[in-house]
DNA sequence: TATTGAAATGATATGATATATCATAATTTG
DNA sequence: CAAATTATGATATATCATATCATTTCAATA
């Protein structure tokens, strides 16, 4: 939720579409720059309000969980799983071979950081995976708390 | 999601609510006790149709919502964010000074283990938390991939 | 460049999850 | 027992998400 360069980032994802051969249409764009400028997470519903905002156009919601989906697949997207929403990858413009992500999400203004898993907690998850038989698919980290500002303010 | 002696743990939880003052009603235990005989996480609709299973009788699913509420305040029961389905504690026999509980939810059987997170991993994500100088609320988290046994199968 | 096949989007319906609110019942307490 | 508090019921509605079939767009290529 840091500033970030939108048309910086913006080329490099076209890059990224390019690359991996799939194709990053206007409509797409239009919903990660919606995500991109948003201050907060935002819900698939939230996200085709903004639309109809940046555009002057409607937007069905299935439309824009399938172009969800399309972002998420190609990692310019996460979907928050603790509050139903969606937020854009706070790396894409850093051509980063994505990781584990990691989230801290204030409770009080709904701001996000994404946050790299530093090397030690990963080797302690793998360590307590790999003690428990499992075998991890993608892991996601999401904590919530009270971020800096916040802390403050209360 | 182990074998579990349901009759011990529910004696613990009458037991734990005694002691915190708040009433652990008829309706709230058959709550507690469909998720501790339940093969898997359930969502508050399939609570409520497994409390008719049980007791014969109808359950708003308000309510069961309301009771899930209370079972959580009480840490009978976690929420498990990625998919919206509830799960009776783990630990409620093992006296617990509740910690951070984590979850490995296999995303074929859909059993989830919940096992106490591990002392360098706590660490961990201390001093991560720590560096964004972040204030973590109640911490969890969730990990999903393929069980012991599904990862046989496959 | 016209054809065609695949991918993307629209339209519509519906399912699944969750909360708000006001009414009633049960329980505790003075 | 009366009053207050807590728990539950009933009803409505908000919110999140998917299924499915129709239409449009786009790229490949004959």
């Amino acid at each position: 939720m840091a500033k970030v360069d939108t048309h910086k980032v913006m080329q490099q994802a076209e890059r990224s579409c390019v690359e991996h051969g799939v194709r990053l249409t206007s409509k797409r764009k239009h919903i990660l720059e919606v995500l991109l400028t948003a201050e907060a997470p935002r819900s698939a519903y939230e996200i085709a309000e903004l639309y109809r905002q940046k555009t002057e156009e409607n937007i069905p919601v299935m439309s824009v969980y399938r172009m969800l989906d399309f972002l998420m697949q190609n990692s310019l997207v996460h979907k928050l799983a603790s509050n139903n929403k969606f937020i854009a990858c706070a790396h894409i413009a850093c051509s980063h071979s994505h990781q584990t992500p990691q989230f801290l999400i204030c409770d009080n203004c709904q701001q996000v950081r994404e946050i790299g898993v530093d090397k030690q907690l990963i080797h302690a998850l793998e360590e307590s995976i790999e003690h428990n038989h499992f075998q991890l698919n993608s892991p996601q980290l999401e904590l919530h708390g009270l971020c800096e500002t916040c802390q403050q303010e209360s």
